[in-house]
DNA sequence: AAAATACATAAGAATCGACTTATCTATTCC
DNA sequence: GGAATAGATAAGTCGATTCTTATGTATTTT
């Protein structure tokens, strides 16, 4: 849940991979596993890592697992981004504030 | 370069340590290792995965070297996260927009 | 020119991360 | 109830990362 976690979650292909396909939608495990060539442990385990960074939700569905993008979950990256007003002023500053009006 | 290579160099806290102490403005490699338990060749190495990422850049100045915050290093960060139309649509929509238009 | 300083590179050790197979639990289907 | 399905967890392997010490290359200082 912190940035820690979430930059090192990232830090994988397979990872990000799946994440762009849980923007397309909810997936379910199987459906998350599909085209990657990686036994459905390894699977499981990346899913688990997305879930300690925050970054996706689950919910229960009979016996299927149907995962979804946690919204909020890329927040503590923004936060991260908008440090750089040293660097990138500009920029970063209206990105903060764009972001805090949305929240609103 | 890629997305992938800054996400690696994200990954760890040292590093993104060193960025942080980069954005108060540029650091020679000494002064990037003070206050890190940790060898002078580490840091040397941690400083060459900030540069494979671009991340930073440097600029010789007699026996030392100046890095500072590569302004654009972030960009593929930013084009990732606007990825995320499907999932973060309205926020992430205009983002892209606005970036689009600092370019310019 | 010799010594000191700033940094990079090489090589190896230790730890971490991403996989595997085997197995477990929960649910659904027959 | 028994077999099949969806997924998680356990334990071990292997390669990648992150360190270390040793050494190399410029540059500056004396």
């Amino acid at each position: 849940m912190s940035e820690a976690d979430i930059f090192k979650a990232l830090a994988d292909p397979t990872r990000r991979q799946m994440l762009e396909r849980l923007s397309g939608g909810e997936r379910n495990a199987t459906e998350l596993r599909e085209g990657l060539a990686m036994s459905q442990p390894a699977v499981s385990q990346h899913i688990a890592v997305l879930r300690g960074a925050g970054l996706i939700e689950e919910e229960k569905s009979g016996r299927q697992m149907r995962y979804r993008i946690r919204p909020d979950g890329m927040a503590p990256v923004v936060d991260w981004l908008t440090r750089y007003r040293g660097f990138w002023p500009e920029r970063v500053e209206r990105l903060k504030t764009l972001l805090r009006e949305m929240d609103q």
